[in-house]
DNA sequence: TATGGTGATGGTAGCGCTGCCATCAACAAA
DNA sequence: TTTGTTGATGGCAGCGCTACCATCACCATA
């Protein structure tokens, strides 16, 4: 009696025993079904189903030198920014044989370039990356991985192969004009933590300010400053902003500028303590002090006052992400290398200094429907 | 020239003909370097760095009938609450050759169903699941599966095999309990949808209410409608909350209990909607009106006023269930079948009624230091 | 009738790795 | 010396599947 190393589940060669029929034919039935002729097709499945066969995807992998698996780096998992974009990949999935394998770089390159790594001994069938600053070594890894890459959340004229984002330059620049337009003069911006993509919403808001002959160093530097500040206090390593921060660095910035009377700030959960401070202090906005946040979360319609911000369409760049992906393990040609989903400025009460806005709280550029973001059930 | 149907990419037996050793001794120096001598390890270290040989993970598993695939089945993926989760799975995971794999359940039985399936394709090295509601042939598959399998964020007394979590009754009890001591009487209870873990926290409330005398059915069924509620407006399936839901839901049920003096909301998300709408109304918090919610979110500390919560140990809970899966694979013994992390009543100014906690605000139950709970920096 | 094309099916030979055993040197114990 | 033990190393034979080709029946065309 040879030593079996089987685990004594049922294989393929037992399935077309059992059908009568030969092994690859099987295989043939569960991969693509209309390759076999459907008396045998049934008595395939029926034979599957009587042994309760589960392919072994190790083997096919290793058969086909090609495995199911789409490769996802992110550089947060807790931020809802790219949980949505990672929720919008899940359902771009749907119901395929592809399967998501999630990487958390935690907005460091080494730790990309390690995770990179780690996806590539699994032959992936595609990689989905976050942004555009990889290291020249995870670039080379990019391009050399044999598979398709789309990069998501921001834009490029030099993508690995394929980008799907946006302008944060713009986005920065467009919601700053809005602050100039109805009527704030000293307008912060307020960070925790830089990043490549916030950089680029800094120089639009820096540009959109020289632009109106209203840009001050003071303002605009102040942003680096505190968010080395925010690093050095009592906020971690992690890389990610808390409403505290937001009350913490406004109290910093007010004490820098004590003219200020508006902040874009570099995402919604900043712009929330600040809405909070502003209680706090009794400060009425939008009249005295106007905010502004970037990524129009589901908490920014609903505050009082209502919250502008930048809606970005985060779920869109990951579902996009991955049926382009599709198309391209498909064979369909894809020509378009940079896909720009755009944003929208979403104008509402807290930055309606004049009244100007129709119905407070709903002036809506655009007025897209709302996005589903999620909130806290267990 | 036979064909190979190779990729190119160099193989164990390269790096083993470089060394000069047998192809299994490459295997031991990658798989546990203390099995091979020092001469030979630096060798084959040295091949393997000189070929840029990459490990197949395919190969591996199938010839071990074992993959280094860890399954995670979460039912939302957007929720701060899961994320945090994942982030402590993830943490968990750290630098071992361990993967995640993440299958988001949307709550959809049949779908956790179907995820497993796919999972045990892999011959996983372990799973963690969300849970104890289970349907019987998920519960079979998961007893089936020849792994370590971990429930989480619950408490069972007949776990598959390990159960790391907390009782959302004694939670939502002791948060009732709470806002029955400081002063409160007509304490309703806010849901959008309720799961099994939401039942627990109702079921705690009622009790407390009813050892008060204060049960009032009005109230608690108010939860049950609400959610169905919920479910038919523009709420649409996806089973979140948002703060706008905690707003309407506040509404309908003032409309219905006008003499409401307190809401314990199911989650944060909804307390924070209760929140605006206080505003919004002119409300005053605490005196007029007591808010409680769920988690403990980081914005609940650094909203105005600060809001009670239940601090639950979500970060925790994933990593404790990654390492106590990876106790299991060392195959060491590991008896506690049922871990309970417990849970924090946070009181705050939300909650304050007579001013008897101490400064407002941070009167914490046993002042915990505050999770990590990120925020949104793109 | 001969020929060739088409579609369904099967056999063979790997894919790259590791489990199992064998081997062998070095040394301890009898 | 003989025997046994230990540790390092290697050979062989799969793991379960699919790529590649061969085969064969069937039909259309010359």
């Amino acid at each position: 009696m040879s030593k079996r190393r089987t685990d004594g589940k049922p294989t393929i060669a037992d399935v077309a025993q059992r059908a009568g029929v030969g092994a690859i034919t099987v295989s043939r039935a569960l991969r693509d079904p209309s390759l076999v002729s459907d008396a045998l097709r049934e008595k395939i499945d029926a034979a599957v189903r009587e042994l309760g066969y589960v392919p072994n995807l190790a083997a096919r992998a290793l058969a086909s030198t090609r495995s199911d698996v789409v490769g996802v780096l992110v550089p947060s998992l807790t931020q809802h920014i790219f949980a949505d974009v990672l929720r919008g990949i899940y359902d771009g999935i749907g119901k395929t044989r592809l399967h998501i394998q999630v990487g958390n770089t935690r907005y460091d390159l080494n730790e990309e370039e390690r995770l990179l790594a780690e996806l590539l001994r699994h032959k992936p069938a595609g990689l989905i990356v976050s942004g555009i600053d990889q290291s020249p070594t995870a670039r080379r890894m990019l391009e050399n991985a044999n598979c398709p890459v789309i990069q998501v959340m921001d834009l490029s004229d030099d993508p690995v192969n394929k980008i799907i984002g946006f302008s944060h330059h713009n986005a920065g620049k467009a919601m700053t004009q809005h602050l100039i337009e109805v009527g704030y003069r000293r307008i912060g911006f307020l960070s925790g933590w830089m990043n490549s993509r916030s950089k680029g919403r800094l120089s639009g808001y820096v540009e959109a300010l020289e632009e109106a002959g209203l840009y001050d160093p003071q303002l605009a530097n102040a942003a680096g400053d505190l968010g080395a500040l925010a690093l050095r206090g009592s906020w971690d390593k992690h890389q990610y902003s808390t409403p505290a921060m937001g009350r913490e660095l406004l109290a910093e910035l007010w004490r820098r500028v004590p003219d200020l009377d508006a902040v874009f700030c570099n995402n919604d959960v900043l712009a929330l303590g600040v809405l909070f401070e502003c209680n706090a202090r009794g400060i009425s906005v939008p009249q005295d002090f106007g905010i502004a946040g970037f990524n129009d979360e589901d908490f920014m319609e609903a505050a009082s006052p209502p919250l502008s911000s930048v809606r970005t369409h985060r779920w869109k760049v990951g579902h996009d992400a991955v049926i382009a992906l599709r198309r391209q393990l498909d064979g369909e040609p894809d020509d378009e290398k940079v896909i720009d989903v755009g944003f929208d400025v979403i104008k509402r009460a807290s930055t309606d200094r004049g009244g100007v806005l129709g119905r407070a709280g709903d002036a809506n550029v655009g007025t897209p429907k709302p996005m589903a973001v999620g909130g806290g059930t267990v």
